[in-house]
DNA sequence: GTTTGGCACTCTTGTCCAGGGAGTGCCAAA
DNA sequence: TTTGGCACTCCCTGGACAAGAGTGCCAAAC
């Protein structure tokens, strides 16, 4: 069904997204004839306009108004008409200046991430930091907060910190903390979290355990103190919206933002877009977020080839895809540029 | 200046704030003697809100409108007429119900805070986490991540953790790091981060340090990873702003989530709270944030005698006092007991 | 002397209406 | 098939007008 468009009608349908996209208002035909290179009458343009419009691709706000695009122009748009170019110089030289400042952690790196790709894109930026259950597991450590409360602090690749407070039965002294912690991680570091549960079920019903109360006892803790967190999100430039005019009315705002604070419909998306390739692309109803009319591009930044986390751009459908895809796409790769460097240096774990 | 006011202007004044904190509208002289039990003629009324606005507590956005309160009679409202409730039961019962939930950790704890400060209060709950310099020290641990790179890893009291990547010159070994470790353990747990400045500095001077190279770069290490971290600072419910009135028009919303996405401002607001005894009151042009308009109410919330952070509620400066007032008091001691009763478990730290 | 009713005045808000502008749809001619 | 023309629709703006709310002030009442 998309191909059916002949030059014509698609030259016209490109025309009326950019005209939009830059004006946000709705186009007439004789805009077209104007500002873009179409050597035709409006009354020409008018008919093609029909056309786009009984096939789903346009709709007018009212009789008298000019045409605005549909979802599905989008994405007519994004699949065929748009050449994605890549990240301008500037943008480039501002990445590269700005995000691999030295001696940063991951989570620090993540946010400034977020923060570039909203002044970038002038949109906002959104990066999901890498899934717990992706990570592989650098160090675990147990600190003793008071009587049975323990506090795990375990540290991924990257230098991602988690921690978590855990209660224990019966007190446990320093010694046998010491020692708990180095069996643990002599027996877990370095392995994926997916890895981490089977050896520790594993390794629960080995003989040197049972035999051990104190290794025994370690496990669960471990078990316990491994449980999945929740993700994190850092959204960075939210009020960015309030310079988009198809937003102006507060109604509208109000919802964003209480979506934004919500974030449950975003990260169900962003986990959504961890299981694809490259950039994924969701053109209002798409991304199926509760105030509507907003557009998700994203792209999973990754460690060799293992996906880590989500990153990306959300504003309005009206949204400058032809240069925020690059921009999104180049700072994934940028990304997982960084966390790999970081890697290589690593010692082999063994 | 402020004992000036005979009883009746004071009842007028009274009237005309809570009613205005109520509906957001300019009062008229009818409605005070409508809406409040003031047995006067309007002309009567209309006579006190000339002096009143004489005096600088009342101004009228336009001759024909009603009278609005000035930041002054927020003051003197705040100061003279209002007498603070206590929370009501359902409120009590809520934040206990909700806030020390098991096996949380102060940061968890922190960010419900802002939470429920917001839910509670229907204004934004702001929750400042405790200056890393007011924190005692409790653990401290280095995690080599790869070549040079070493995370450390500090757990203060209460829980929270501070991580900072830190590079060294030539690379560690871990029997080194273990060493290292237990050296600085030893020598800095349970000090107050001022303390520890000091001791890392005593201790660089000392005999034993000075024929020890690695004791010498532990403390090098340890100065790196001590130093000041920036601020967290939990804000929850900036949509709440929607619903005000007197915020509606697009402009003035989008300074303030500016200023939020800020926080420096805010921050420095904080900072100053924290010097300050009980709860603070800061209306309008006082708190002196960018947008104008809003009021903050804060409280320290504290460990045993040491103040540890702030908390509490922003909001527009037609805000209601009387009910937010005791929510952030009580939040605040809630809160102290909370991170007290932690500490309490804590064996005595040598 | 204080309080009050009355009255003129001011300013905002909402409604109605007319006119201009932008755009469409359709038809007939090129 | 394209295009010019034309009637029509709808929105937006601005002016006029009335209603409503409130003020300020004055003179009479208490």
């Amino acid at each position: 069904m998309n191909g059916d468009l002949n030059d014509r009608s698609r030259q016209i349908l490109q025309a009326i997204i950019e005209d939009y996209i830059a004006t946000a208002e709705p186009v007439g035909s004789r805009t077209i004839t104007r500002r873009h290179g179409v050597n035709l009458s409006p009354a020409s343009v008018r008919n093609v306009m029909a056309d786009l419009e009984e096939l789903g691709f346009l709709s007018s706000p009212h009789t008298s108004a000019g045409r605005v695009p549909t979802d599905r122009a989008y994405r007519f748009y994004v699949n065929t008409l748009l050449r994605v170019g890549k990240v301008s110089d500037a943008e480039e030289e501002l990445l590269l200046e700005r995000l691999p400042f030295q001696g940063a952690d991951a989570s620090r790196i993540l946010r400034e991430t977020s923060r570039m790709l909203s002044s970038l894109s002038h949109y906002a930026g959104i990066v999901l930091a890498p899934r717990f259950t992706e990570n592989v597991l650098r160090h675990l450590e147990f600190v003793r907060l008071g009587g049975r409360r323990l506090l795990a602090i375990l540290v991924t690749e990257h230098g991602i910190v988690h921690n978590k407070l855990v209660e224990v039965q019966e007190e446990i002294s320093g010694e046998e903390l010491v020692r708990m912690t180095n069996y643990l991680n002599t027996l877990l570091q370095g392995l994926p979290m997916t890895e981490v549960r089977r050896r520790l079920i594993e390794q629960m019903q080995s003989d040197r355990v049972t035999y051990d109360a104190l290794l025994d006892r370690a496990l669960r803790l471990s078990k316990q103190a491994l449980a999945e967190t929740e993700a994190d999100l850092f959204i960075e430039g939210q009020a960015t919206f309030f310079n988009q005019p198809e937003f102006a009315d507060t109604v509208r705002m109000k919802e964003i933002f209480r979506a934004f604070e919500e974030k449950s419909q975003l990260l169900q998306l962003l986990d959504r877009c961890l299981a694809a390739d490259g950039v994924q692309i969701f053109i209002g109803s798409e991304a199926n977020l509760s105030p509507g009319g907003m557009s998700v591009i994203t792209s999973a930044y990754r460690s060799g080839s293992r996906k880590l986390g989500v990153l990306g751009v959300i504003g309005p459908t009206r949204m400058g895809y032809a240069s925020v895809i690059p921009i999104v796409d180049y700072t994934a790769r940028l990304v997982s540029r960084l966390l790999q460097s970081g890697e290589e240096r690593l010692p082999a774990v063994t």
